[in-house]
DNA sequence: CGCTTTTGACCAGCGC
DNA sequence: GCGCTGGTCAAAAGCG
């Protein structure tokens, strides 16, 4: 069984999910490494091509019933996500105050803003800015966050997830009716920033990406004392908090994709992503959440997890 | 008045 | 080099 960075070098994501391999030997897990498809649910939602491959996978993942959803697309994120190195994220924990990150704005130049004299110096001071802008990319390639993203069946487009954010853009997505929007995160010194779009499959389905790391605890949730969940699940702490599932009012259920190859997924993939460090030490959403999910079954059950996120027929293979 | 949303413009990266 | 697309900025408008 190959890993997924192994298949990567030699494939083009959109070959190895939407290739011949799919209707070859290979087996589902063994085709994903882990029992789940490693194309992303934008592409899987956006690219015309992979319509395909996107009701395949939902199909298979039976989304008459929807177990937990989830998706990490966190470092080994696929070709559409651009990452720069695969072992960046794992090895590095994200860095919110980091400028690497939003070197396009004016703001990083420098840090302070630009002043204007009159139209002449504007216009100078405007040059010096991109050019400026211009070597600090050069230098400096943009780095991304790591990412997580999941699909939430919901008919509200903003879920709460107990953080407040604030919308900085809008754009219309290629082969998609629906725009996506792109929020940050209110509180200062703290860059985590998401995207909400639905999936034009779907649109009852929203897909919501995180980026970053919360350096601060969740402004509107309470944070109960459920460290011991917590640890039974294998879930880190700094991951939780890191990013937190919405709580949806109109939820029905949700999709979870990971692209590991563990026995553990969701746990083996939120560890290793090695956040937290310096994060809250829970965030209640995040388990809030499992629990809707969950609806009914332990959150301490050993496989509870496994099956949460892989659909019953899926664990009988195994 | 302060904060959020909207929206057109701009920029970078990528593929051809 | 050019065009396309995703991501971000920032001014204006909206809202409580």
């Amino acid at each position: 069984m190959h890993t997924f960075m192994e298949r990567k070098e030699g494939l083009k994501i959109e070959d190895y999910v939407m290739g011949n391999s799919i209707n070859s030997n290979s087996s589902f897990c063994d085709y994903t490494g882990n029992g789940f498809p490693l194309q992303s649910v934008f592409d899987s939602c956006s690219e015309e091509d992979n319509n395909k491959f996107s009701l395949g996978f939902m199909e298979l993942l039976g989304v008459q019933d929807f177990t937990c959803p989830l998706f990490d697309v966190a470092q080994q994120v696929p070709v559409s996500t651009k990452m720069e190195s695969p072992e960046q994220g794992f090895n590095l924990p994200a860095t919110p105050n980091s400028s690497s990150v939003s070197s396009g704005s004016s703001e990083a130049v420098n840090g302070e803003p630009v002043k204007v004299e009159d139209d002449q110096e504007e216009e100078d001071d405007q040059q010096k800015n991109k050019t400026q802008l211009k070597v600090k990319k050069t230098n400096q390639k943009r780095q991304r966050e790591p990412r997580f993203a999941f699909m939430t069946k919901s008919e509200v487009d903003h879920l709460e997830d107990g953080y407040r954010w604030r919308k900085y853009g809008q754009k219309a997505v290629k082969n998609s009716p629906f725009p996506r929007s792109y929020y940050r995160c209110t509180s200062t010194s703290c860059n985590v920033k998401k995207r909400l779009e639905r999936c034009f499959t779907d649109p009852s389905i929203v897909v919501t990406t995180y980026e970053g790391q919360h350096t601060h605890p969740s402004p509107l949730m309470p944070r109960p004392n459920l460290v011991g969940s917590t640890i039974n699940s294998g879930i880190s702490a700094g991951a939780a908090a890191a990013f937190s599932v919405p709580m949806q009012r109109n939820t029905q259920s949700h999709y979870y994709y990971q692209q590991q190859q563990h026995q553990h997924p969701f746990a083996n993939s939120l560890s290793s992503l090695n956040f937290g460090h310096n994060g809250p030490s829970i965030d209640s959403s995040f388990l809030h959440e499992r629990r809707l999910c969950t609806s009914g079954q332990s959150l301490l059950k050993d496989h509870g997890l496994l099956q949460d996120i892989i659909p019953s027929h899926m664990l009988k293979e195994e």
